[in-house]
DNA sequence: ACAAATTTGTTAATTTTTTAACAATGTCCC
DNA sequence: GGGACATTGTTAAAAAATTAACAAATTTGT
């Protein structure tokens, strides 16, 4: 679809983040941004924001700027968000909850297609809307409603089993929020969220500076 | 406290990825581990556990290996988590309520010292054990109790504001769960944690392979 | 005791990412 | 219409991070 150099990991996270900003601007009217602008607002330099953009074609106008409805379009569909996505959740517990009524996913165009959990207690139950449903029924959903994406939300040692599960059902993304190492096959990518992690970054910093 | 180089972003969220395997290891009885078995357990290159490590000092033996014990206790203490961190959490809408609840912080070390929140219908309520309460009270606990973390769970539109708050209120490390930039002062560490981010990086890798 | 096999710590090379510089292009004002 | 100013896209330079290579240290087997 777009050019096949690679991008870096990085440059991703920060287009989520122009886009944000771009899509306030043309709801404010805003006819035309500069990359100095949208550094600014996303906390990073102005080249950095001409030379992400690089990657993918040209947006701007030179001694101009950029139409921020225009670039907001584009980025959307660069980072394949001109569609919405079916997700599925699996885990049930309180963190696998939160995330299904989390607003936030919504707006960027997610939906929450399906909860799954193993206890037998939870099955039934619903979140929202959404009955949670037991994993041996994972599959069928997946497969039905062509679904992708997938979020685990479950202990530790139930990480691998689930992601296994959710990779020969189809799912071909998957972001585990389970403090542990899964590997998934060539094809499906994989991202980690660990929590607790991110209050370790913090701590490290502040230790510093002792 | 140890070396004053400065130390790679990415090397931080290793460190925390081998402590996890380091303590199991030890659990398991297990006595000495090499680079490479830490490494593969943990998704990275042998080399790399090594350079990660050589910032701080060196914790191994030639020819033969790590300590896993001996060395999860120097990373936790290079992380900063030789003691117990008390948080505050703002927001106590769903996300917020969530990470309260969350049993993953308490095993590393953070302990949820206060819940805070503007609407006038929640206060009072309680998350698990911890009553919500007012903004206005949130600087009084920080000083009290010397607090040093906090979680913002607040709408985008109020993130700033809160992070002030804090900020004045003596708290040096903030993760911030709000999809919006916002600025700290010089000394204060900023981190944020986009949930919706995570998924559109799946969505960028998928389209690409289209 | 010594050679072979491991495995670390460290230095060097490579790769990746960020920042800077600047020519090309466009706008504005007189 | 032309000069001053602004801003992009792109190329070059710099910085940062990762990977590779290898000497130093240790263990094992004979």
């Amino acid at each position: 679809m777009f050019k096949k150099f690679k991008i870096p990991e990085a440059t991703v996270g920060r287009l989520t983040s122009y886009s944000r900003f771009l899509k306030e601007a043309d709801e404010k009217g805003i006819s035309t941004v500069s990359s100095q602008q949208i550094a600014k607002a996303t906390g990073v330099t102005p080249a950095q924001v001409r030379k992400d953009l690089a990657y993918f074609g040209e947006f701007g106008t030179r001694g101009v700027g950029y139409n921020p409805r225009e670039l907001y379009n584009y980025i959307m569909k660069i980072l394949g968000l001109d569609r919405r996505w079916p997700v599925i959740i699996v885990g049930a517990g309180r963190l696998g909850a939160a995330l299904s009524m989390y607003r936030g996913f919504a707006e960027r165009g997610f939906d929450i297609a399906g909860i799954f959990d193993v206890d037998p207690e939870k099955i039934g139950r619903k979140i929202g809307d959404i009955e949670i449903r037991p994993v041996e029924e994972l599959a069928e959903r997946v497969k039905e409603h062509s679904i992708k994406l997938g979020i685990v939300a479950v202990p530790a040692a139930s990480a691998q089993e689930v992601v296994d599960i959710m990779v020969d059902a189809g799912i071909k993304g998957i972001i585990n929020f389970a403090p542990v190492n899964v590997s998934v096959p060539e094809g499906v990518v994989l991202r980690r969220v660990d929590l607790a992690s991110q209050l370790e970054y913090l701590t490290f910093h502040l230790g510093e500076s002792r």
